[in-house]
DNA sequence: CGAATTTGACCCGCGC
DNA sequence: GCGCGGGTCAAATTCG
């Protein structure tokens, strides 16, 4: 059911206090995170939020306001992926190094899975969130290489969703792409887990630090729009919230530049509903709420 | 030739 | 228990 695009309609609610649902399916049970949640929630990310910014998105009236940035862009330790379940699939072709310290809880050694067995246990899903951006592209430059490994029809939705994951052989982030079915012009992106490493660099503007790429990707659309949906809680967990987040890998380093990197977007959100010049690289952020068109 | 993508099959969680 | 749908695997194919 087009939760997402119910969701989708009603920035006023998203302005008040509740909670905002935009479940992008129906497992997700997506939301965004208005409140002093968020906070917490951008913080298991790695995106600290001073308390006391006037980062709101919504205004009294319930109109859409871009918020000032307020990340520091440093990258807590903290967060992070948490185990990687004994087996969500990693293996596979693709790269995945035993994270070098498994911070809490278990760290079971993902021996070989070859598809047919394992997945012994249940999958723990890793702190996501994702964020709608107006784009003609569908997948978005943001520093970091991905590879494909997987498409599938979405149902209720003409548009099939790509599954990516990050080259880098220790960073276990994933990331889904999809195209809202209500409009085509607004790619749906949820990342899972963060990452451990910095980035390639941007395909125009050189290489910047890996905090700047995710920030250019991310941070913007946190820190001025906030359009970020939440997806997680974890069967697993009846936090409401996310899980305990483990670190997959090596911490940031660096903790600074990210922010002051950071790509301008536009600061009137009416200007959303204009074609992105910049495809390739991030589109609009789109809030959730918006009618587009 | 190695890397990336495509795509059908398989696995798993969840709702009924 | 069964079916559905999301997520992942991995062989085949395509690309650089």
């Amino acid at each position: 059911m087009e939760d997402k695009d119910r969701a989708a309609s009603d920035p006023a609610e998203f302005a008040g206090d509740t909670s905002w649902t935009l479940a992008t399916d129906d497992s997700d049970g997506a939301y965004l995170f208005p409140g002093d949640r968020e906070r917490s929630i951008l913080r298991e990310f790695g995106w600290n939020l001073e308390p006391d910014q006037p980062n709101r998105i919504g205004t009294d009236d319930g109109s859409w306001r871009p918020v000032q940035s307020s990340l520091t862009g440093s990258i807590e330790p903290a967060a992070a992926m948490s185990s990687r379940s004994n087996n969500q699939s990693v293996s596979s072709s693709s790269s995945e190094d035993p994270p070098e310290k498994s911070t809490v809880s278990d760290e079971k050694p993902p021996e070989i899975p070859s598809k047919g067995k394992k997945k012994e246990h249940k999958r723990i899903r890793q702190p996501r969130f994702a964020f709608m951006t107006k784009t003609e592209v569908d997948h978005l430059e943001d520093g970091y290489r991905w590879r494909k490994y997987g498409q599938k029809a979405v149902k209720n939705s003409p548009f099939p969703r790509s599954y990516y994951r990050c080259t880098n052989s220790k960073c276990t982030v994933k990331k889904r792409v999809e195209r809202s079915s209500e409009d085509p012009t607004i790619v749906i992106t949820t990342y899972e887990g963060q990452h451990c490493h910095h980035t390639v660099g941007f395909p125009r503007g050189g290489i910047i630090s890996h905090e700047a790429a995710f920030a250019s990707q991310l941070a913007p659309t946190m820190s001025q729009f906030y359009y970020p949906i939440q997806l997680p809680r974890d069967n697993n967990n009846n936090n409401n919230s996310f899980s305990s987040i483990s670190q997959p890998c090596q911490a940031y380093d660096d903790a600074e530049g990210g922010l002051s990197a950071m790509m301008p977007l536009p600061a009137d959100v009416s200007s959303q509903s204009q074609p992105s010049t910049d495809e390739g690289l991030l589109g609009d952020i789109v809030p959730p709420g918006m009618r587009i068109r």
